[in-house]
DNA sequence: GCATTATAGTTAGCTTCCTAATTTTTAGTA
DNA sequence: TACTAAAAATTAGGAAGCTAACTATAATGC
């Protein structure tokens, strides 16, 4: 994720438009704002969770197991909720198992398939850290009034219908 | 970046509210969704990088080069530009420099220090990329209006000012 | 003038992400 | 039944991020 700490302000982005003049001066500002807002959210939600010995890859599989009646659920799947590859769900949870949090189990029936089983330690893990993460949460979005927020979610949905435009 | 395909529905969270009272259900939705568009934006201008051959933290040094009048500066002052550590930026211009797209210079007057030079070739890409990602932004951002766009500018300064509130 | 401190950059070792290839097991079909 | 397909997970190798430690050079201060 883009990490812009300079933004280009308006002078800035009329040098580039003499260069490039197809350039839309407001779009490119909203744009890079919004990445920059949410990659600055997202630093901050990483160092919350550090000071709980977490990393958001492997807090969110922890949430998605937890949504899960028995708290099991498998790689191929967490990686499909958790929109990262295959290969990269291997690699958090190795992590996750090292720790204890969760433990796979070979599924007997298919022996392509393993579980992934939250433990009590896991469930532990979430319970510390999911009360302050929503207190935390609340506070910051507590910022934006009910208008605000119902406008914000509509901007967020138009743009998303509009993410083919990189393809 | 937390990069989440399957967001919580009312129900799930309504689930996790019983296990922890403190949530704020449309906090917590309009959280996660504002970090879930701009991944998937993040991750649509990957793409579209990618096919220029460039990634965003490398295209994003070629930019701030760009925007000096001699193209040259210093990796410390490109690594606190992007937002990256020195160590981080050390990375991105062996990459850059490796491709040719960038050059380093020792300073003669104080040797700690290289200057940092877009090359021909780096300002080549940049001319081959640009056009096509502004002409491609100010599509994405048509999708909304004057005061929408407005609206969200004002969120999002909102929710910066509040950043301090994982620490 | 020399010892200490500060600065710029890199290196080392780790995490998290990727794609592509591989292994193991199951399912489908001729 | 045996061969091929598909599927689940992992491994291999690479990029981009981090912190901490290191090297070289410059600046400061007694």
């Amino acid at each position: 994720m883009l990490q812009l700490k300079d933004l280009p302000d308006k002078a800035i982005l009329e040098k580039f438009a003499s260069r490039y003049p197809e350039v839309d001066i407001n779009a490119v500002m909203q744009f890079l704002h919004l990445l920059g807002v949410a990659s600055e959210l997202s630093l901050g939600l990483d160092k919350f969770l550090r000071r709980h010995d977490l990393l958001q890859g492997r807090w969110w599989v922890l949430i998605l197991l937890m949504r899960e009646d028995n708290f099991m659920s498998s790689p191929s799947k967490l990686a499909e909720q958790s929109g990262v590859s295959r290969a990269t769900m291997t690699g958090l949870l190795d992590g996750l198992a090292r720790e204890g949090l969760i433990k796979r189990i070979v599924d007997e029936k298919d022996k392509r398939q393993t579980q992934i089983k939250l433990t009590k330690q896991g469930q532990q893990k979430l319970d510390d850290v999911m009360p302050d993460y929503y207190q935390r949460l609340g506070q910051l979005m507590s910022a934006i009034d009910k208008e605000e927020g119902e406008a914000l979610m509509n901007v967020l949905a138009k743009l998303k219908q509009n993410l083919t435009i990189f393809d």
